[in-house]
DNA sequence: TAGTGAGTATGACAAATGTCATGTTTTTGC
DNA sequence: GCAAAAACATGACATTTGTCATACTCACTA
């Protein structure tokens, strides 16, 4: 009997995903999470085969859990929305056994859970694309702009958060739409975000 | 037996909530769609007693989809992750008989489900705090003026497009900006996108 | 019917934004 | 260790954006 462990926020998928396996002869859902706290300390406290993490949970993120989990022998495998580069890297260090995705049938699931178990590897075929996607062109200090933009930052704010001049941020603005490939700032954020590369 | 059409975009909480409402003893999901076009087609095709609409999917919102049921026989419920006052309210419009959100625990679905087959409606406790909070309080004119604006469209742009003078676009712009209480065209567009007020 | 208010429209002005040439510091590859 | 490249920083300049006073139309109503 495979004994699962799932840490999910959202109550709605939570409550579903421990239907789905529990339905499986072999699987047996032991204990549910609502944050990567919770998680930790029922994995610590039930031992179980396989945990499955959401990543972006409020007071402790999966990532920042299956980091803690890295030397337990409970498997961890990572369910989320995004198919972020960054994401998926910092998984693959916290040595994750599984990177699936919300987007991908749930049938896939059980499954993948099984393999996993039985010591290999499942990553969603998703990501073996994305790493043909194209790299966020920003230095981080552009990014650092680009963000307090999308917060609806002037450039005198900007300037002043940073210590820097406002000319100087007026460059970076100017350096980002190049770098974007738009003409102003509604543009930049939009196509940054679309892109995914918003932390 | 309840017969139920469930309609989400994602895969995973798609298959689960199948598996979860497929437990109850009363009820049977008949039908899975994917995206708006497919709900409006498996309903009609099988009149099913209640349709499951999250509304952001592709092809044709569940908002769309739930409009053009409104005459239809079978209720709609619409479930997301998005507790917003535009959405609310024209979910409301097409006479949905339920609005619950995807954080509410898992076994009010289920609950839900009965109350609504039985007549009566359900909202999200979280909604009735929001019901009745602020109007759109911008005019036909000014809410094409921010569409432009959002999709990154320059004020000399949107005057061309709306066959009026810059200074006009401006002023609108100035209207708009002291209506939601910004001071920017993007906290204007954060702010009007955070009301769930964009068509 | 005159008065009120909301919606639409304009242009003058001030402030913020975007461009560019240029210089300094930090990284990187050899 | 040193040249080249990349990142960071600035100010002068032109353009775009935001504010404000003003005016016209239309619907409502006292």
């Amino acid at each position: 009997m495979i004994r699962i462990v799932i840490a999910e926020d959202q109550g709605m998928l939570l409550g579903a995903l421990g239907a789905l396996l529990d339905l499986e002869e072999d699987m047996k859902v032991i204990a549910k999470a609502r944050n990567g706290e919770e998680a930790l300390a029922l994995v610590k406290q039930h031992e179980p085969d396989i945990c499955i993490m959401d990543i972006e949970m409020p007071l402790k993120s999966g990532l920042d859990a299956a980091e803690e989990l890295k030397d337990h022998p409970c498997k961890v495998v990572v369910l989320t929305t995004f198919a972020r580069q960054g994401y998926f890297e910092r998984a693959r260090k916290a040595d994750v056994s599984g990177y699936l995705l919300k987007d991908s049938p749930s049938d896939e699931l059980a499954s993948a859970i099984r393999t996993i178990v039985s010591g290999r590897k499942v990553y969603a075929p998703e990501l073996v694309d994305m790493a043909y996607d194209d790299e966020n062109p920003l230095t981080a200090r552009e990014q650092e702009v680009i963000k307090l933009i999308a917060d609806g930052k002037t450039t005198k704010e900007i300037a002043k958060e940073l210590f820097i001049t406002n000319g100087t941020v007026r460059n970076y603005v100017s350096v980002i739409l190049d770098k974007l490939d738009v003409s102003n700032r509604i543009e930049a954020i939009s196509r940054f975000k679309e892109k995914g590369w918003f932390k």
